[in-house]
DNA sequence: CCTAGTTGTAATCAAATGAATACAAGCACA
DNA sequence: TGTGCTTGTATTCATTTGATTACAACTAGG
């Protein structure tokens, strides 16, 4: 129980904490519900320094959903090259894959969220081309044809949208919930419960040791 | 060119209009993107006025959100119902009244929004519920299994992403947004893309006579 | 040890924003 | 006509929040 007394870190480590912890709060509240305060607070930095380290709020976020973007693709991507059981079909690997981003959530999320950015001067323009550049990878590198490509985007959507629901919460107690997720899950479901149920939600949970 | 003055009008009517503009404006910018100044200038009124009208950001936030579900579930119902061509299926039904409501696109986008807010203590238990009872229309009351229900679902997500993303817009600039738009729309891709491009992004339309 | 650079914070500021209040102007009805 | 209710606004307020600045504390190299 020794308190972990918060240490000096070289800025490129203290940099990526941060930038996880937005991951966790931007994927919760979005762009604009979200405060640098927040993010500060989960990453266990005052706010001034996170203001200082990304220049801005909207720099911080951009920095975060980029990182995000790439990261789904680069998992997308390492499941159509893994060579596992031969017999196991690309769409399967793809299935495999999106569990592990469940399991780090906000990285779904915070690209939920920027895909509701259309509008932004700014976010709109990284948001078609996140998005088209994710379709890209499943039509080009994993190999999918359009209406493939399509199909599991759409299942992608349907699924991000429930863990931004925290429907898995409230699967047990409510019939139509699990129902649906079951539908859309399949032999994931038991997983992404347990995942969802374990999960911290608010960034804080950064700072605890545990 | 006569302008047009500012009426007075009933409450109730001017209610009307307010929470029309306040679909927009909610379904462009998101609930904390959003501030009662903007719906204010999209209604046409002073911003005192909304917040008087609704008694706050977040009861006006939640009567629009409320309306947009039910409005959802109806058009839902009515096709169901509705006994055009006998041979055309429920589902084809129902994807033609799914395009009467991206033309009202704010409904869609303004619960797009709530879908987000599944961390919020008001609006998260108001968007799980919301989300629950359109599956729930469309398995007892349109007869969908879970599973074409699921799949209905979750292309309407991707469908809803994609005009939140504004892809119709850039559809003819860039092959693969009118592909991937193409491979989900169908037949209707050309009437969708109409629609787009001649609607009117900010709710300030409302003001002009136009 | 000591000093120069790095890591980090406390304090503060200005702008934005939801809300409240007092007041104006139209409408209905005696 | 005038009086009381409804519709609507201008003004103001307290809070929140992104950003800035000045300063403190740690650490490495000489």
């Amino acid at each position: 129980m020794t308190e972990t007394r918060s240490q000096r870190l070289p800025a490129a480590e203290r940099r990526e904490l941060m930038l996880d912890a937005a991951s966790i709060v931007f994927g919760e509240r979005g762009y604009a519900g979200t405060t640098t305060d927040a993010v500060a607070a989960a990453a266990g930095v005052s706010q001034a320094y996170i203001v200082r380290t990304f220049g801005s709020k909207e720099a911080l976020f951009a920095e975060t959903a980029s990182r995000a973007v790439s990261r789904i693709k680069a998992v997308f991507r390492q499941a159509a090259a893994s060579e596992s059981a031969a017999e196991e079909s690309v769409e399967e690997r793809l299935g495999r894959a999106y569990v592990d981003l469940v399991a780090d959530r906000g990285i779904l999320l915070t690209v939920m969220h920027l895909l509701t950015l259309g509008h932004h001067d700014k976010f709109g323009p990284l948001a078609r081309e996140g998005f088209l550049s994710i379709y890209r990878v499943l039509r080009d590198e994993v190999g999918l044809t359009p209406q493939e490509a399509e199909a599991f985007l759409a299942k992608g959507m349907l699924i991000n949208t429930m863990l931004g629901l925290r429907l898995p919460d409230i699967a047990t107690a409510q019939a139509d919930a699990g129902e649906l997720l079951t539908c859309v899950l399949e032999g994931a479901t038991d997983e992404v419960v347990a995942l969802s149920t374990k999960y911290q939600p608010l960034g804080q949970a950064i700072r605890r040791g545990d």
